[in-house]
DNA sequence: GATTATTATCGTATATTTACGATATACAAT
DNA sequence: ATTGTATATCGTAAATATACGATAATAATC
């Protein structure tokens, strides 16, 4: 067993939770904080602000650029990282929507 | 290696990524939705509606009540879960206030 | 006390995630 | 061309997550 049956739900509930994990780690969640303090950086700037190896920075990028909420730019032999606002957006709206519907107050 | 290095960041940080790891599948964001229409309902009820088993179903739960999204009160034979409201608004106000700080709009 | 209904847990298989070092790749500058 | 800098990817190990069936546990009912 283990294949995953996530595909018979929702695609808003597939969206989400996607989204949802890629913020299911402190590191990426802080991440996001810094790129957004930073306003564009490289990676190896995020690798000395955390306690993980480039390797490591370098594949929790990869996830937040995966659901968009990153995107890196090409510069030469860097990558200028940067928030996605409009994915951010997207992302707020839509836990906002959800979570005016799984409360009842 | 993979021992964890969660423990290195905030506590504001650990837990938001908690909370986001319980939205992190599709099945549990649509057990929240259903627990919030039925206000009240027991897991097999919830297993009707799902296309997952029940010890599947019941693995889910145990996620949510984890991170204290969800509460479980002992009937009977039966646990009627319900939402927890004041950890739903905990974790809304908490991650509206992360994407105030993730987003320069 | 036996039966029934409901849920949790155990055992298990597979997939994914997290972490690292080492290596490959890409480009700038010398 | 070689060197240096920055990043991604590969290989790998350990930990977690996802899914199920089978079984145990709990409490009401007969």
């Amino acid at each position: 067993m283990a294949f995953s049956k996530k595909e018979e739900f929702t695609q808003d509930e597939i969206w989400l939770s996607d989204i949802a994990k890629a913020l299911s780690h402190p590191a990426r969640i802080s991440i996001l904080k810094i790129l957004t303090q930073m306003n564009v950086c490289m990676c190896g700037e995020i690798v000395e602000l955390l306690p993980l190896s480039q390797s490591t920075v370098s594949q929790h990028l990869k996830e937040l650029k995966r659901v968009g909420l990153v995107k890196g730019e090409i510069e030469g032999p860097k990558v200028c990282y940067c928030i996605d606002n409009k994915v951010i957006q997207e992302a707020k709206k839509n836990l906002d929507k959800l979570f005016s519907q799984i409360c009842n107050c």
